[in-house]
DNA sequence: GGTGGCAATTTGAACGATCAAATCGCCCCG
DNA sequence: CGGGGCGATTTGATCGTTCAAATTGCCACC
């Protein structure tokens, strides 16, 4: 803590005041068997007196590595702070693998490419974390040509078992385990309310709903209602089911958002209570702050997170691990 | 684009393909008055052909600098995707400086020190952004003593014209636009909610409106409600002031959920139009998406980001400049 | 007492860039 | 024809760390 200079001790200052070599000091730290007991008592009490920190860049530099992770952070279109908390997680998680995450800006389309090329070539990163996978992505191909290490929170879509490595949750059994919770508390009449068709998750989470459905023998006709997300549009979906002979008693939603919209279009009955159950997706702050006792079904963040970071970790360091893909379970938080 | 390995080509490799020196090519990039045109062609055209870009370690490790931006990404408590926002529009301000961003997370409060403490001596990032200063915010003292860089988004209380550099949105002025805005409209009875007392920014824009109120000659009496963050407990506040005699016909509101409170507690007409209006604060999405034609306050997050960057980088590269504060001015987005 | 073995430590050489100073080549002028 | 001046280019040193190889000191064994 008597450093002249915020960083002006090195190893050799270390060393000089231990009275040993630089590379002593260096197997103080990395090596700790190498060196005879007193001597790294020694080495230790002089890193502490002068408040030694090994400089980053000259380790990057040896090393030829950046103990970064890069990650693109996407223009803030949507709506709920999901993606806050995928980073808080991913930044925990790569914390605790010793590396960092570094973010960057989406750029023009034709410009993408190049921009992820640079971080890598100049050693910015180690390696990616790609959390917007779209359906034939064609960062994917790309990245594995050039062996850049990366991994997908996300499937990408249709080469699920292909050659890239990525963690994502399982939607479908989501969506069954809200069927079921619904089932239970005495529902026949379960509606779906989520995105039109098109987008790999919502299809999928779809797609559980029916199964599940059927698997209870239960009819879906007339059930299904899709829009793009927004709480009055999805409102607007819902009533037109509602407006239904046989309406639903219940909807299991592909988003929060939808399942807002949901509850809002049931309206309360007599005594204040929502008339139509609902289950969310996400168990988002949001949504449970606008209808607090709505049930939802999340995604476990922090295990996701923890799984990319651990794959692409070994992946950046080099050992050629084959692809791999983890499917991860979202657990319902029943409420009410 | 034929190196053996992605990170296989140094300056020396090009200036070797050109037939000139390591520092002709460092000219030809970082100082290109001093080289011949003809050979700064040839050289340009050998990093073409190799597809060079210098290793950033061994750049910084020379100009003892990272060129990464330290900020601690919060837990996410809230329920806006205010972080989101903010931290889109940092990334792409820091971007543009030749800067990235480098996210960690926070620590038990006791090692909260140490972390930033090592970021720096290590090198591995150049300053900080303190996005989350609290009133007395022991950090700002603890980094002005090891001048450490930094720059504030949000007003270190108490010490606006002391030795701390921020950058903030003046609230009073814009809860002031948002009451002018509510009188043009033909209120009169304008009602503030907010935060309890206690937090700097909503002390500052409960403030606002009672300036505002005066300057108009309204009376304030029975008009203020208070509540935690949160839609319920809002309508809750909100209903009380609407129960009183002569109630508001009007909200200006200290965040987005207070106002969507406000507007719920406010009901709607018999033709179905929202009986009290409303002004919120943030223009969050997810807000517009509930009440889609609520009026907010926006804070210029793009230009709170460039100027946060702007006065950052500059303390960063040594010159010793003296505290600053940078207040800017919200904008009223009417709607309805 | 010489030698082999071994643990502890040191020395030299990178890693890839940039700065400062030295050198080169050329033209011009006395 | 020698040397001054100047623009263009090169050489050497350095940033702070770690790896690989060399060295030192010590003990045991023949």
């Amino acid at each position: 803590m008597s450093g002249r200079d915020a960083n002006g001790v090195t190893i050799s200052d270390v060393a000089a005041a231990a009275g040993v070599s630089r590379q002593t000091v260096s197997n103080v730290l990395n090596r700790p068997a190498r060196v005879a007991p007193e001597t790294a008592e020694r080495v230790r009490q002089a890193i502490d007196e002068l408040g030694y920190r090994p400089n980053r860049a000259a380790q990057n530099l040896r090393e030829r590595a950046s103990r970064c992770i890069g990650l693109k952070i996407p223009a803030p279109i949507g709506v709920s702070n999901f993606l806050d908390r995928f980073l808080y997680s991913l930044t925990v998680a790569a914390g605790s693998a010793g590396y960092h995450l570094l973010l960057f800006a989406p750029t023009a389309v034709d410009e993408e490419l190049a921009t992820y090329e640079d971080l890598i070539r100049t050693g910015t990163v180690d390696g990616f974390v790609v959390a917007d996978v779209s359906a034939r992505d064609r960062r994917l191909p790309w990245f594995a040509e050039r062996r850049i290490p990366f991994v997908c929170f996300g499937r990408p879509w249709g080469q699920e078992d292909g050659p890239y490595t990525w963690v994502d949750v399982d939607g479908a059994h989501g969506i069954a385990q809200g069927v079921d919770h619904l089932i239970g508390r005495g529902h026949r009449r379960i509606a779906y309310l989520g995105w039109p068709e098109g987008t790999g998750f919502g299809d999928e989470r779809r797609r559980g709903w029916q199964r599940a459905m059927s698997r209870h023998g239960l009819d879906t006709d007339g059930l299904i209602g899709v829009c793009a997300e927004g709480v009055a549009v999805a409102a607007e979906a819902a009533e037109r089911l509602l407006a239904r002979p046989e309406p639903p008693t219940a909807f299991v939603c592909g988003s929060d958002t939808h399942a807002v919209g949901a509850r809002l279009a049931g309206g309360l009955d007599a005594q204040g209570r929502p008339r139509v159950e609902v289950v969310g997706f996400d168990d988002s702050p949001a949504a449970t702050l606008i209808s607090p006792r709505m049930s939802s079904i999340r995604q476990p963040l922090d295990e996701v997170a923890r799984r990319v970071v651990s794959l692409l970790t070994t992946r950046v360091q080099g050992s050629d691990s084959p692809p791999e893909g983890v499917m991860l379970r979202p657990e319902l938080v029943a409420r009410e």
